[in-house]
RNA sequence: GCCCGAGUGGCGGAAUGGCAGACGCGACGGACUCAAAAUCCGUUGUCCGAAAGGGCGUGUGGGUUCGAGUCCCACCUCGGGCACCA
């Protein structure tokens, strides 16, 4: 299904056949290789070279680098590194200085359960894997600086992964600069005496270990209890994404327990609003702008004290001006407070709801439908505004994890709390005269939410009647809570700490001792890397699956000669144990774009003034935009949104603020790439059968003799449709599969990939070389005269659009324009001799082997890469005369042709003068004539 | 449910509010060939018509406009994200 159309024996010996193609191809790659020709030069350092860079403004290219697993690329992977390397080559023929290179995630679970499957290290199997990547998009053609490709796992990498760790461990927030400071500070601060203790205590009146608890719950990357998910069968804790809907592990199907273990933690929630407030300064589409938000969800509201026999209950809401209409108090079921809560006499059936509630819990998630459900504790709180007493319920529609576990129900003003009270009961007072309706809520039938006038809202301090402003009966509560002690504004957050650290073997190892005393302390610098010890079980201890107690062992716990350390931190040599953790995958793709930047420094991640030069702030962005600096493109697929994104953000902010990095944002342009999607065939048994021997009879699809039915997925192993570029390439050649996947459609769209299609692309560099070269000879064949005015017109008017499309990534329509062109060189019978060179240099971006080795024959000794783009002439962009559509009533009734300058009269004059539209109107006299200069002629009749 | 996107020929897709369907695939016809493949030339939205020509056409219904695939309102369908978020 893959191979090219064949090629018969008697064929013109220089026809541009697969088997041609591959040979130029291969032959320009190792060209490229040997002379360095797409090596980026820095401003300073190793990669140093001042004269390349001198008057060429900057660009840096970057693509989201790809997880290199065992299968290899097949050609759905490759669809926006094409695209990069597209704009790359573009850009350098437009005099830039393009940072483009590779990198690979190398860390991660694929490997290490590789490992553990087949016993080889799994540095050897990612090393393999590296190399089969570079392998492939060597051969695609893209025009990386290979100097510069870094892989996550090399340890010259990660010391500096480690080292940001550090940076990140040693520092704390600082609410009032807003910034991030050097622990060190803080400490100096609270020996001043500049800034107070909680209790007020003199820094020096406390113990070392108070101190410490100080600082480390300052620190930004911190110890702590988190609740994770514990799969003792596993020996690990695993993600929400891979805990199935009944609470088992998604691999090998163990239970998976919800407890509280001792994790490392990153404190990103300190930046939720500057990561939500810096979303301005980025060029990245609406879209994923409004998944960031979402997932750090932001919400303003108060926080509201509730007296109750247990103590005060706190409660987050975003409707504080709604608190006259709070009747009843609603906790999550794992609420901490809700035993201390319950009356004896619902102590059995509050203990059966949260047994209910926790063995559950994840299936009904989904069902948003579901009927509310809770029991009463048997206790009251007091609404602190009406002084009342209000049941306190348990139900499960209010979540633990969000805002303080426990909400105030206002049951005329939220539905679900509507649909509570009249489930159960409740009385629902109306706090608010909506417009068309009335103030008995028992004819309601939903709640009320929205701007109308209070009303049953106030006590002797506080009076909100009549107000019919939310935002200001808001504003009015909060001053009141606050002035009597019953809360204050609030802001609460979606948005939870990072969970950091994983019990396995294949990451980056935390360059964290621990003392004596259980307290961590960094490596000093000298101590990195530290190199991820060699071991070949790699496997974490595995516990009784139903042990729920059990505590996670990761392998490198085992390592009793590593794990044991004595070092010399500042107070003489003493016993230290090394952290066994290693760090998520995340980790290394925090700042990867940072290290392209210069790979080899062994002194810095990344050295100021090259960092400055290719990241820094810029005089002027995307589309005339503020540049901020960072990225001036990454490319990448939309998968990442939300979690990487928002991560390296995270590190990135995290080194502006302790000045490592000159600019505020890593990436200032996103560009999601779409999927290439692939038909997928399943037989009855509704197995995927291989897509390659499915056959079409009649709009129906055969394996074999079965039928078999038809689906779109993404191309992959499991559903047997992946077709991979090697194939393509030795079929057709790596330019016609570029060619093919860059036509398809806008780049950032999906489409179907469809290998019957391919052949379109090569028949266009099929006839493009026919144009230029002799088939028979190989040797040069152009036409014996320049180009004619009007050709001259075309090739201006491509340049012209070819340009402003290679500006806006559309190369779909690059492509379809100079196709066009060439068509009508096929026309003339060839290419005269002065289109050629524009012809190729235009081509060179997208077709870059094909384009070399038309330059060389036209007799030039130097790459293609680095030739001025052609530049459209504007005197040839207008035209002698101009064809003016002329409607009748918004309908094409005929065509005038008029000399290009022809004022509006005139225009008009000759539309009215032409015979098919005089014959169209009949008669009728035009009420109106409408004349757009240089585009069309409408008449109303 | 909420937040983003998108609906155009047989298929992938083009179209600064100004000639809908560029370009490619496929299909059909022709050239070359003993024949086929490859290659080349031509036709190809749809309906009526021998043709000239005409009617209808961008998910549905309304609106703005001299003019709407494009802008506005409502709805339908599909894709993506979030979801009992207080």
């Amino acid at each position: 299904m893959t191979s090219a159309p064949t090629t018969p024996d008697d064929a013109p010996k220089f026809r541009y056949t697969g088997a041609l193609a591959q040979e130029i191809e291969l032959r320009w790659q190792d060209r490229w290789e040997a002379d360095g020709t797409f090596e980026t030069p820095n401003p300073a350092g190793p990669l140093a070279d001042p004269e390349r860079i001198a008057g060429r403004p900057k660009i840096f290219v970057l693509d989201m680098f790809p997880y290199p697993s065992g299968t290899g690329l097949h050609v759905g992977h490759p669809l926006g590194f094409i695209g990069t390397d597209i704009y790359s080559r573009y850009k350098r023929m437009t005099g830039f200085n393009v940072m483009y290179t590779m990198g690979f995630d190398a860390f991660g679970l694929p490997a290490e359960q590789h490992a553990v499957e087949t016993g080889q290290h799994p540095a050897i199997t990612t090393a393999a894997n590296v190399t089969n990547y570079r392998r492939q998009l060597r051969r695609l053609g893209l025009s990386h600086d290979a100097r510069r490709s870094i892989s996550t796992t090399d340890p010259g990498y990660y010391r500096w992964t480690q080292w940001i760790f550090l940076q990140i461990f040693n520092s704390w927030y600082d609410t009032e600069a807003d910034k991030a400071r050097p622990i060190s500070e803080l400490v100096a601060q609270y020996e001043s005496g500049d800034r107070a203790t909680a209790d007020g205590r003199a820094w020096g009146d406390m113990s070392a270990a108070e101190r410490n608890v100080i600082v480390e719950g300052h620190r930004l990357a911190y110890v702590s209890d988190a609740p994770v998910n514990w799969c003792p069968g596993l020996g690990t804790v695993v993600a929400n994404e891979e805990v199935t809907a009944d609470g088992r592990s998604d691999r090998g199907n163990f239970p998976v327990f919800k407890r509280n273990m001792r994790q490392w933690m990153m404190r990103i929630t300190s930046y939720a609003d500057r990561l939500i407030a810096d979303l301005d300064l980025l060029e990245w589409t609406d879209a994923i702008k409004a998944m960031q938000r979402n997932w750090i969800g932001r919400s303003e509201g108060a926080s509201v004290h509730f007296a109750s026999p247990a103590g005060p209950i706190t409660v987050f809401t975003t409707r504080p001006d709604t608190l006259f209409g709070a009747t009843f108090m609603v906790l999550a079921p794992e609420h901490p407070l809700v035993d201390r809560l319950t009356t004896p006499e619902r102590r059995d059936i509050v203990a059966q709801y949260r047994h209910q509630a926790a063995s559950k819990k994840d299936i009904d998630r989904q069902d948003d439908t579901r009927e509310k459900t809770g029991v009463a504790t048997g206790s009251y709180a007091i609404n602190p505004l009406t002084g009342e007493s209000i049941p306190i319920w348990i139900a499960d529609y209010v979540l633990m994890g969000y805002g303080t576990g426990a909400i105030m129900a206002v049951p005329c003003g939220d539905q679900r709390d509507f649909e509570f009270a009249r489930l159960y009961g409740l009385p629902i007072p109306a706090i608010q005269q909506p417009p068309d309706r009335s103030l008995d809520t028992a004819t309601w039938d939903s709640a009320f939410i929205g701007d109308a006038p209070f009303v049953n809202s106030s006590n002797d301090s506080l009076d909100l009647n009549d107000i019919d402003s939310v935002a200001t009966a808001k504003r009015l509560t909060n001053q009141w809570l606050a002035a009597n002690g019953h809360g204050e504004a609030a802001i609460t957050y979606k948005l939870r700490d990072w969970l950091f650290s994983r019990q396995r073997y294949w990451g980056e190892p935390f360059p964290i001792v621990y003392d004596l005393d259980g307290n961590p302390h960094g490596l000093p610098d000298s101590e990195l890397p530290l190199v991820l010890p060699e071991t070949d079980s790699f496997s974490p201890r595995t516990f009784d699956p139903n042990d729920e107690f059990s505590n996670p062992e990761s392998p490198l716990d085992r390592l009793e000669w590593w794990t044991h350390v004595e070092l010399d931190l500042g107070d003489g040599p003493q016993p230290y144990r090394r952290d066994t953790n290693v760090m998520p995958q995340w980790a290394g793709s925090c700042w990867y774009e940072l290290r392209y930047l210069d790979p080899t420094n062994e002194q810095q991640f990344v050295d100021p003034e090259v960092e400055r030069y290719w990241m820094g702030p810029q005089p002027e962005g995307h589309d005339g935009h503020e540049h901020p600096g960072g990225v001036d493109l990454y490319v990448g697929g939309v998968e990442h949104a939300v979690l990487h994104l928002l991560y390296a953000r995270f590190w990135h902010k995290v080194l502006f603020d302790l000045g490592h990095v000159s600019s505020k944002e890593p990436y200032y342009r996103l560009f999601n790439q779409g999927y290439i999607l692939a038909a997928a065939f399943k037989d009855e048994r509704e197995i995927y059968v291989d897509a390659t021997e499915v056959v079409e009879r009649d709009g129906n699809y055969f394996h074999g003799d079965l039928r078999v039915t038809r689906e779109w997925g993404k191309m992959g192993k499991s559903l047997k449709n992946a077709v991979t570029p090697d194939d393509i390439c030795q079929s057709f050649g790596a330019d016609t599969l570029r060619l093919y996947e860059m036509a398809m459609g806008p780049l950032d769209a999906s489409r179907p990939w469809e290998t019957r299609d391919v052949v379109g692309m090569y028949r266009f560099l099929q006839r493009l070389w026919r144009n230029v070269v002799d088939e028979e000879t190989g040797e040069l064949a152009l036409l014996d005269a320049d180009a004619t005015l009007d050709t001259q017109r075309l090739v201006h008017r491509t340049i012209n659009g070819v340009r402003d499309d290679m500006d806006a990534l559309r190369f779909n329509t690059a492509i379809a324009k100079l196709i066009e062109l060439n068509n009508q060189l096929t026309k003339l019978g060839g290419c005269p001799r002065d289109i050629a060179e524009p012809l190729v240099l235009m081509i060179a971006p997208l077709a870059a082997h094909v384009a070399e080795e038309l330059w060389a024959k036209l007799g030039h000794t130097d790459s293609v890469a680095y030739q001025p783009f052609p530049t459209a002439d504007p005197a040839l962009l207008v035209a002698e005369t101009i064809e003016y559509p002329v409607q009748i009533n918004g309908k094409v009734r005929g065509r005038v042709t008029v000399a290009a300058g022809t004022e509006p009269s005139g225009v008009e004059a000759a539309a009215l003068a032409d015979d098919k539209v005089i014959a169209s109107l009949a008669g009728a006299a035009p009420k109106k004539v409408i004349v757009i200069p240089g585009r069309m002629v409408n008449i109303v009749a």
